[in-house]
DNA sequence: CTGAAAGCGCTTACAG
DNA sequence: CTGAAAGCGCTTACAG
């Protein structure tokens, strides 16, 4: 492998100005930037990595802690981040360490990687409300990004959608087709965005004067979402529209709706929060599915680069997204049936 | 963060010493030491793994190229890997790195991570028959170790079970208690460990005069499972006994022998491979599952271990091991009907 | 615009 | 048993 001393030998430079050629500084004259850069082709030059971290103090690797459920519910989600975000830390010439967490404790596993190696910093990702692991981070002063929102109002790197707004979106456009009687089929509470969801949806039911007695928070299967579905359309009031909390949960739903004998949208309507992910998708529903979209993909380069934003010393406060999900009207959702006959 | 220079000058001993010290070198004096590792432990010192490979000339990171399958039916077996791998590497020191495969050139991420970064070898996991990522480090001298077997003489470290055992074992098993008319619902053939299920299945049937007619090759889902044994069971000379690519397959087997209206094992035989998976476990089946079992999770020690030997100059014929999986019989198999019928 | 030098934190022959 | 020295391959003040 050739190194620098290689190409400044070969063309009599010293290391110090190859170096300065090959890293792009301003001062060096182009010509010999030019038969630096011929050369460091010619020879098959790559810097050697370690080199580069040991004198800059930098390690080049970010952490992530894989948490495995047994249900493993978190799958679909797990992979297209973990595409996307070795994607855009590869564009930075940055690696992505991941540990897995098999441990009741949730810091145990930040301690070990912290301890064994060199990690520049974190990506959080999956937060549960008011997570330990930034208190654990931030105690220590390790720079991280959560994926999300853990609480209210942070005080570090993090990116996310508004998941209030989700639901109180979601809500708002049901009531304005006249729906009354709305359910929520949301994520397990222990998710910090399935408490948002919740309180976000309760909000907008309450503002609205409407009742909440149709909520399940459950794990994010598609059998979930038929059998609470099932459930609540045998009541003597049943919801006239539903809010899921994922298109695995909606798909569910739309089976219990069918298996009930009802159309959708004109007996009930479904919108559900769509995560973009390349199985379930919204369009193939029949008819194809009303959504907040937030692509979870979309958010792997920004968590990347603030994470690296932040190890070059961007403060904290500048480095926080919180974004708005795009509502997207399909076919699954529609005035009331009491709204039509009112209206005719 | 203390360093050797840190604990010598403490100390008045030179940086060689307690280098020499911490790392375990039989000529240190026992009081040196303990000195040593005393400071050490006060000041909280931690080799800088950086600096450590920049003289060794490792980077102590592996590869891994994560194959993003659109119908996720790796995940399970996925996530099982990569906790025991990362566990295994751990204790070695060494990172796990992970790209994503998401292109059509199987070797193109390889190439990838070997140009941009220092990684000192790679774990090859999910084969494919005469694997292309074989030839492409093998001419390349890239140090690696495969996760089970690709081609019948492989001539690089290698660590798998023998899957043409797997099936002859299965099916010699059943023909000992009467079966004749066997089927197969095997895994997809463009994984190698599939294409082997199938020549060990063939082999065996043929030898034993016994007709191939009943074999499917599919993806590894219960659902698929479910309608080749519907089908199946549904033809006039029906199966008496299943070989099953995973207890995924099982399931969906089992539940198409109680739709049809059959019993098992009175009517029907199952047998499965058991990979040990935390989900779908075979001892949950009613009755408990027949398998052959050799855990996933076993050969991560082994893999892990292998391809640090290799890295350290154990030749490759060293580090081939085939296993055999174990037969456990269960409740899932017993005599074929006819043979209760003629026997008493 | 270029070079000589110091240094990042280790390891390991070579002496003694 | 211990130390002084060289070196892994880079980067970056400091001179000129």
């Amino acid at each position: 492998m050739a190194t620098l001393k290689d190409i400044s030998a070969e063309l009599g430079l010293s290391v110090a100005t190859v170096s300065r050629a090959l890293n792009g500084f301003p001062e060096v004259n182009i010509k010999t930037r030019n038969k630096v850069k011929e050369t460091a082709d010619r020879l098959g030059y790559r810097p050697n990595r370690i080199a580069q971290r040991l004198v800059t103090g930098r390690s080049g690797m970010v952490g992530m802690i894989v948490k495995i459920k047994p249900d493993m519910s978190a799958d679909q989600t797990f992979f297209e981040m973990l595409t996307g975000l070795t994607a855009a830390l590869a564009t930075h010439e940055t690696d992505l360490v991941l540990a897995v967490d098999q441990e009741a404790d949730p810091v145990l596993p930040y301690t070990k990687l912290l301890e064994r190696d060199v990690i520049d910093g974190f990506i959080l990702n999956a937060p549960v409300p008011n997570d330990p692991r930034v208190n654990y981070l931030q105690e220590r002063g390790i720079p991280f990004v959560l994926h999300g929102q853990d609480r209210r109002e942070p005080t570090y790197p993090n990116y996310g959608i508004d998941n209030l707004a989700v639901s109180a979106d979601a809500v708002r456009m049901l009531f304005n087709l006249g729906h009354r009687r709305i359910a929520l089929i949301n994520g397990e509470l222990h998710s910090a965005y399935a408490a948002d969801r919740l309180d976000g949806f309760r909000d907008a039911m309450t503002t609205l004067d409407l009742s909440t007695v149709n909520i399940r928070n459950d794990a994010v299967f598609e059998s979930h979402g038929y059998t609470h579905a099932l459930d609540m359309l045998a009541q003597p009031s049943a919801p006239t529209a539903f809010v899921c909390a994922t298109t695995v949960i909606a798909a569910g739903v739309v089976q219990a709706i069918k298996d009930r004998g009802f159309c959708m949208p004109q007996d009930v309507s479904v919108i559900a929060h769509d995560d973009a992910l390349p199985l379930t998708r919204a369009i193939n529903f029949d008819p194809a599915l009303t959504v907040t979209r937030a692509p979870l993909r979309d958010a792997c380069v920004p968590l990347a680069e603030m994470l690296l934003a932040h190890l070059n010393g961007t403060p904290a406060d500048k480095l926080q997204v919180k974004l708005n999900a795009e509502m997207i009207v399909r076919g699954s959702t529609g005035p009331t049936p009491e709204r039509k006959v009112d209206g005719t």
